[in-house]
DNA sequence: CTACGATCTACAGTCACTGTAGGAGCAAGC
DNA sequence: GCTTGCTCCTACAGTGACTGTAGATCGTAG
């Protein structure tokens, strides 16, 4: 079905990173073709997808192989699920938080500069004097 | 005034990684005692902390290092510290979104799990479905 | 004076890729 | 049939930003 050029396109991720993500074991070991090339179909696509997505979000590889592992066997312990999606939720509000205090200070700082007086420039400061 | 330990408890920083930060050149070649340990004052604490809230933040040392620079010569092109403000205001905008839209599926995910029942589960779909 | 913790240098290891070298598969055009 | 040119292959080195470790030295409290 897809050559591995053509799933690096359709999920936006580097063909180097899709064999990456087989050697360390987040990607099923591709079917082969009779000249020794990976080829993937729908399925492949879909977990590829889901994994390109949850590291764009911040989460582990180790946190996606449990989950991965997880949805393998969908019979078992959701509250490891839980467990996982609770640790990541804390996190993803305080990174909300800094980073909606940032976009304040950065479009401030922005406005700033634009309206052009070098001394009104105060981006350093808006940025140092960020919440921890 | 400060060892380097004092200043790595202060700004949450490893020891190690101040030394890194000064093999770099982030940070300045700290003075030393006549045993050759490393003393600090309160503006390198106040450059590691600003450096430290830029990092955690998503600037790049590439991008500290030039408005490090660009603060050293405050008479100079106030547009270029505008610039790298503007160039990180977007991707802030868009991580903000994007971790907006993943807090919202994990509460809710979290949420059909404490409910209890392991069919109700769907945090591989909430994840899955993501926005990219 | 000795024991102990903090510091020193130097370097190897980690994580998640990313890039490169050198070779092979394969469809299209001559 | 042969060549051109693209995609793919393996294997491995390099990157960014640290983090950890080994072995030596400093400095102070008991």
């Amino acid at each position: 079905m897809l050559m591995i050029g053509d799933l690096a396109r359709r999920t936006g991720t580097k063909v180097n990173t899709i064999r990456f993500y087989e050697e360390i074991g987040l990607m099923p070991k591709a079917v082969r073709t009779s000249g020794g090339r990976r080829i993937y179909g729908e399925p492949q696509a879909r977990q590829l997808g889901f994994i390109r997505h949850a590291r764009e979000l911040g989460f582990s590889v180790e946190e996606i192989r449990s989950l991965i592992a997880l949805s393998a066997n969908p019979d078992q312990d959701c509250n490891e699920a839980g467990a996982i999606a609770r640790r990541h939720l804390a996190s993803v509000e305080d990174r909300i938080t800094r980073l909606v205090a940032l976009r304040d200070a950065l479009s401030a700082a922005t406005r700033s500069c634009d309206g052009g007086r070098i001394s009104d420039c105060r981006v350093m400061e808006a940025i140092t004097i960020m919440p921890a």
